[in-house]
RNA sequence: GUGGGCGUAGCUCAGCUGGUAGAGCAUCGGGUUGUGGUCCCGAGGGUCGCGGGUUCGAGUCCCGUCGCUCACCCCA
């Protein structure tokens, strides 16, 4: 190895791991492209000030995780630990708003967080995410919750849980958040802690240290508090969910780690990641366009992590097919064959055959080799003695059958073969 | 930021109370004048993370350092 090292909370996604990835990628996707979401790319790094506001001056995120650094021309720009603000930066920027409602748009990229790595976490992360902005409708939010849901199921995984809140809005949340506070300031709490209730107390209840978790039984619940609208949001939103036939647990104390969340709050867990259990979370943020200076701009979103859910693939031992080996391996014994075949796998790749080709003269039995590893159904071979009669011999990988096809026509009779294959292997060896 | 565990071949690891660096897998080649998946044979591949110390002698003991990893906090 070089005396270089990948950065510390970065990993290299290298074959056959890759293509494990770009499956799911595209799997936690599929959902939301049929529901009409569009796609929507935004820049990894913004200014500072947005996600300061955005995500909230007392997250962790933002106290204690972001990567920040001074361009060239003095201005503060950090590399995006959460996509939503961005996103909403770039809907309220160019006036998405003030088009067709509700903005519905989804993205892939990138996430970076400046936090000691473990199992599951990383500094460098990639997530999915989607959005859907500028309707107050619970309708949207059981939406979202279902498409995640399905996205889970659809690549396999069967254990993941669904938990389920609401955390009130701009009218009932102040009296609760005095009510809690007043709870909370009458507990034993470390410093850090204390400062936390005064700052933000709901998230005390996310707290999952035993010795905090055991004072807080008797504390004030967010679904207790909820007004009437808030109240009928929420039940909206769970009759949806119950008509999709998407289980969920009441999970009064979940909170997340962001500020702008108001209403619906959620998360997805699974068990098999190690210390680290959500897969992939979200929520409504209601108040979020404003506290970027925009005009008031309900939204919904939520974002999944790819790497966690590949962990969660693995803990459940499903295994995820790699839709991109190739068909056709090419043989070539020669220099001239080898020019020869590299006219037909060139053909064959331009009408849509994965093809590759053994190089550089190894031997036959090497190559034979690449070809059983290459995940190809059939080999194409050609020697001297084929150049001479003007074949190739196509061989059935999975039976060791080989039939001689006309040179001129090996391409087409390939590309039949692949669609309906004619060559049933009982045929006899035309060696 | 705090605490535990671990650094030996590309990968997974063995290496006893200090005494000439090993295995399996993988790779490449051969066994079969042009045929893979099994089998057999062979080959290449190592500053034992790095630096210092103790010793006739350190992969092994001591100190430091870097890295990885798991966990706390928090989150995807």
């Amino acid at each position: 190895m070089s005396g270089f090292r990948a950065p510390k909370g970065t990993f290299d996604l290298l074959p056959p791991r890759s293509a494990v990835v770009t499956t799911v990628r595209e799997g936690l996707a599929a959902p939301v492209r049929r529901a009409g979401y569009a796609y929507i790319e935004t820049p990894t790094f913004e200014d500072t000030g947005l996600f300061a506001r955005g995500v909230g001056e007392s997250t962790d995120i933002v106290s204690k995780e972001m990567y920040t650094f001074t361009t060239r021309g003095g201005q503060s720009v950090t590399l995006r630990p959460e996509g939503t603000a961005g996103v909403l930066r770039a809907v309220l920027e160019h006036g998405l708003h003030r088009g067709a409602l509700p903005v519905k748009v989804w993205y892939s990229g990138s996430f970076y967080r400046y936090e000691r790595p473990q199992a599951g976490r990383f500094r460098h992360f990639s997530q999915v995410g989607a959005e859907a902005l500028g309707v107050e409708d619970p309708v949207v939010d059981a939406e979202l919750v279902v498409l995640a849901a399905d996205a889970y199921r659809d690549l396999g995984l069967s254990e993941v849980r669904l938990l389920l809140n609401s955390l009130g809005c701009q009218d009932c949340r102040p009296a609760y958040r005095a009510r809690l506070q007043a709870f909370l300031h009458g507990l034993d709490l470390d410093e850090e802690t204390r400062r936390r209730v005064d700052i933000n107390p709901l998230r005390v209840l996310d707290d999952k240290r035993p010795e905090v978790q055991a004072q807080l039984g008797d504390a004030p619940l967010v679904s207790d508090a909820l007004c009437a609208a808030c109240q009928a949001h929420h039940a909206t939103v769970q009759e949806l969910l119950a008509d999709a036939s998407v289980a969920w647990d009441d999970a009064p104390r979940l909170v997340r780690g962001l500020d702008y969340y108001t209403r619906t709050t959620f998360e997805f867990v699974h068990d098999g990641l190690g210390a680290q259990s959500a897969v992939g979370g979200g929520g409504r943020y209601d108040g979020l366009s404003e506290q970027i200076d925009g005009p008031p701009l309900p939204g919904v979103g939520w974002a999944l992590g790819v790497d966690r859910t590949v962990l969660a693939l693995a803990a459940e031992g499903v295994a995820v097919p790699d839709p991109h080996r190739v068909e056709v391996f090419a043989i070539p014994l020669g220099a001239q064959a080898e020019r020869q075949l590299f006219g037909i796998v060139t053909a064959l790749r331009r009408i849509g055959v994965a093809a590759d080709i053994a190089y550089g003269g190894r031997s036959v039995k090497g190559a034979m080799k690449a070809a059983d590893r290459s995940g190809a159904r059939y080999a194409l071979v050609l020697g001297e003695r084929d150049l001479a009669a003007g074949a190739v011999q196509l061989k059935n990988l999975d039976s060791g059958q080989q039939w001689p096809l006309p040179i001129e026509e090996a391409v087409a009779l390939v590309e039949a073969e692949l669609t309906t294959p004619s060559f049933s292997g009982t045929e006899e060896s035309a060696r």
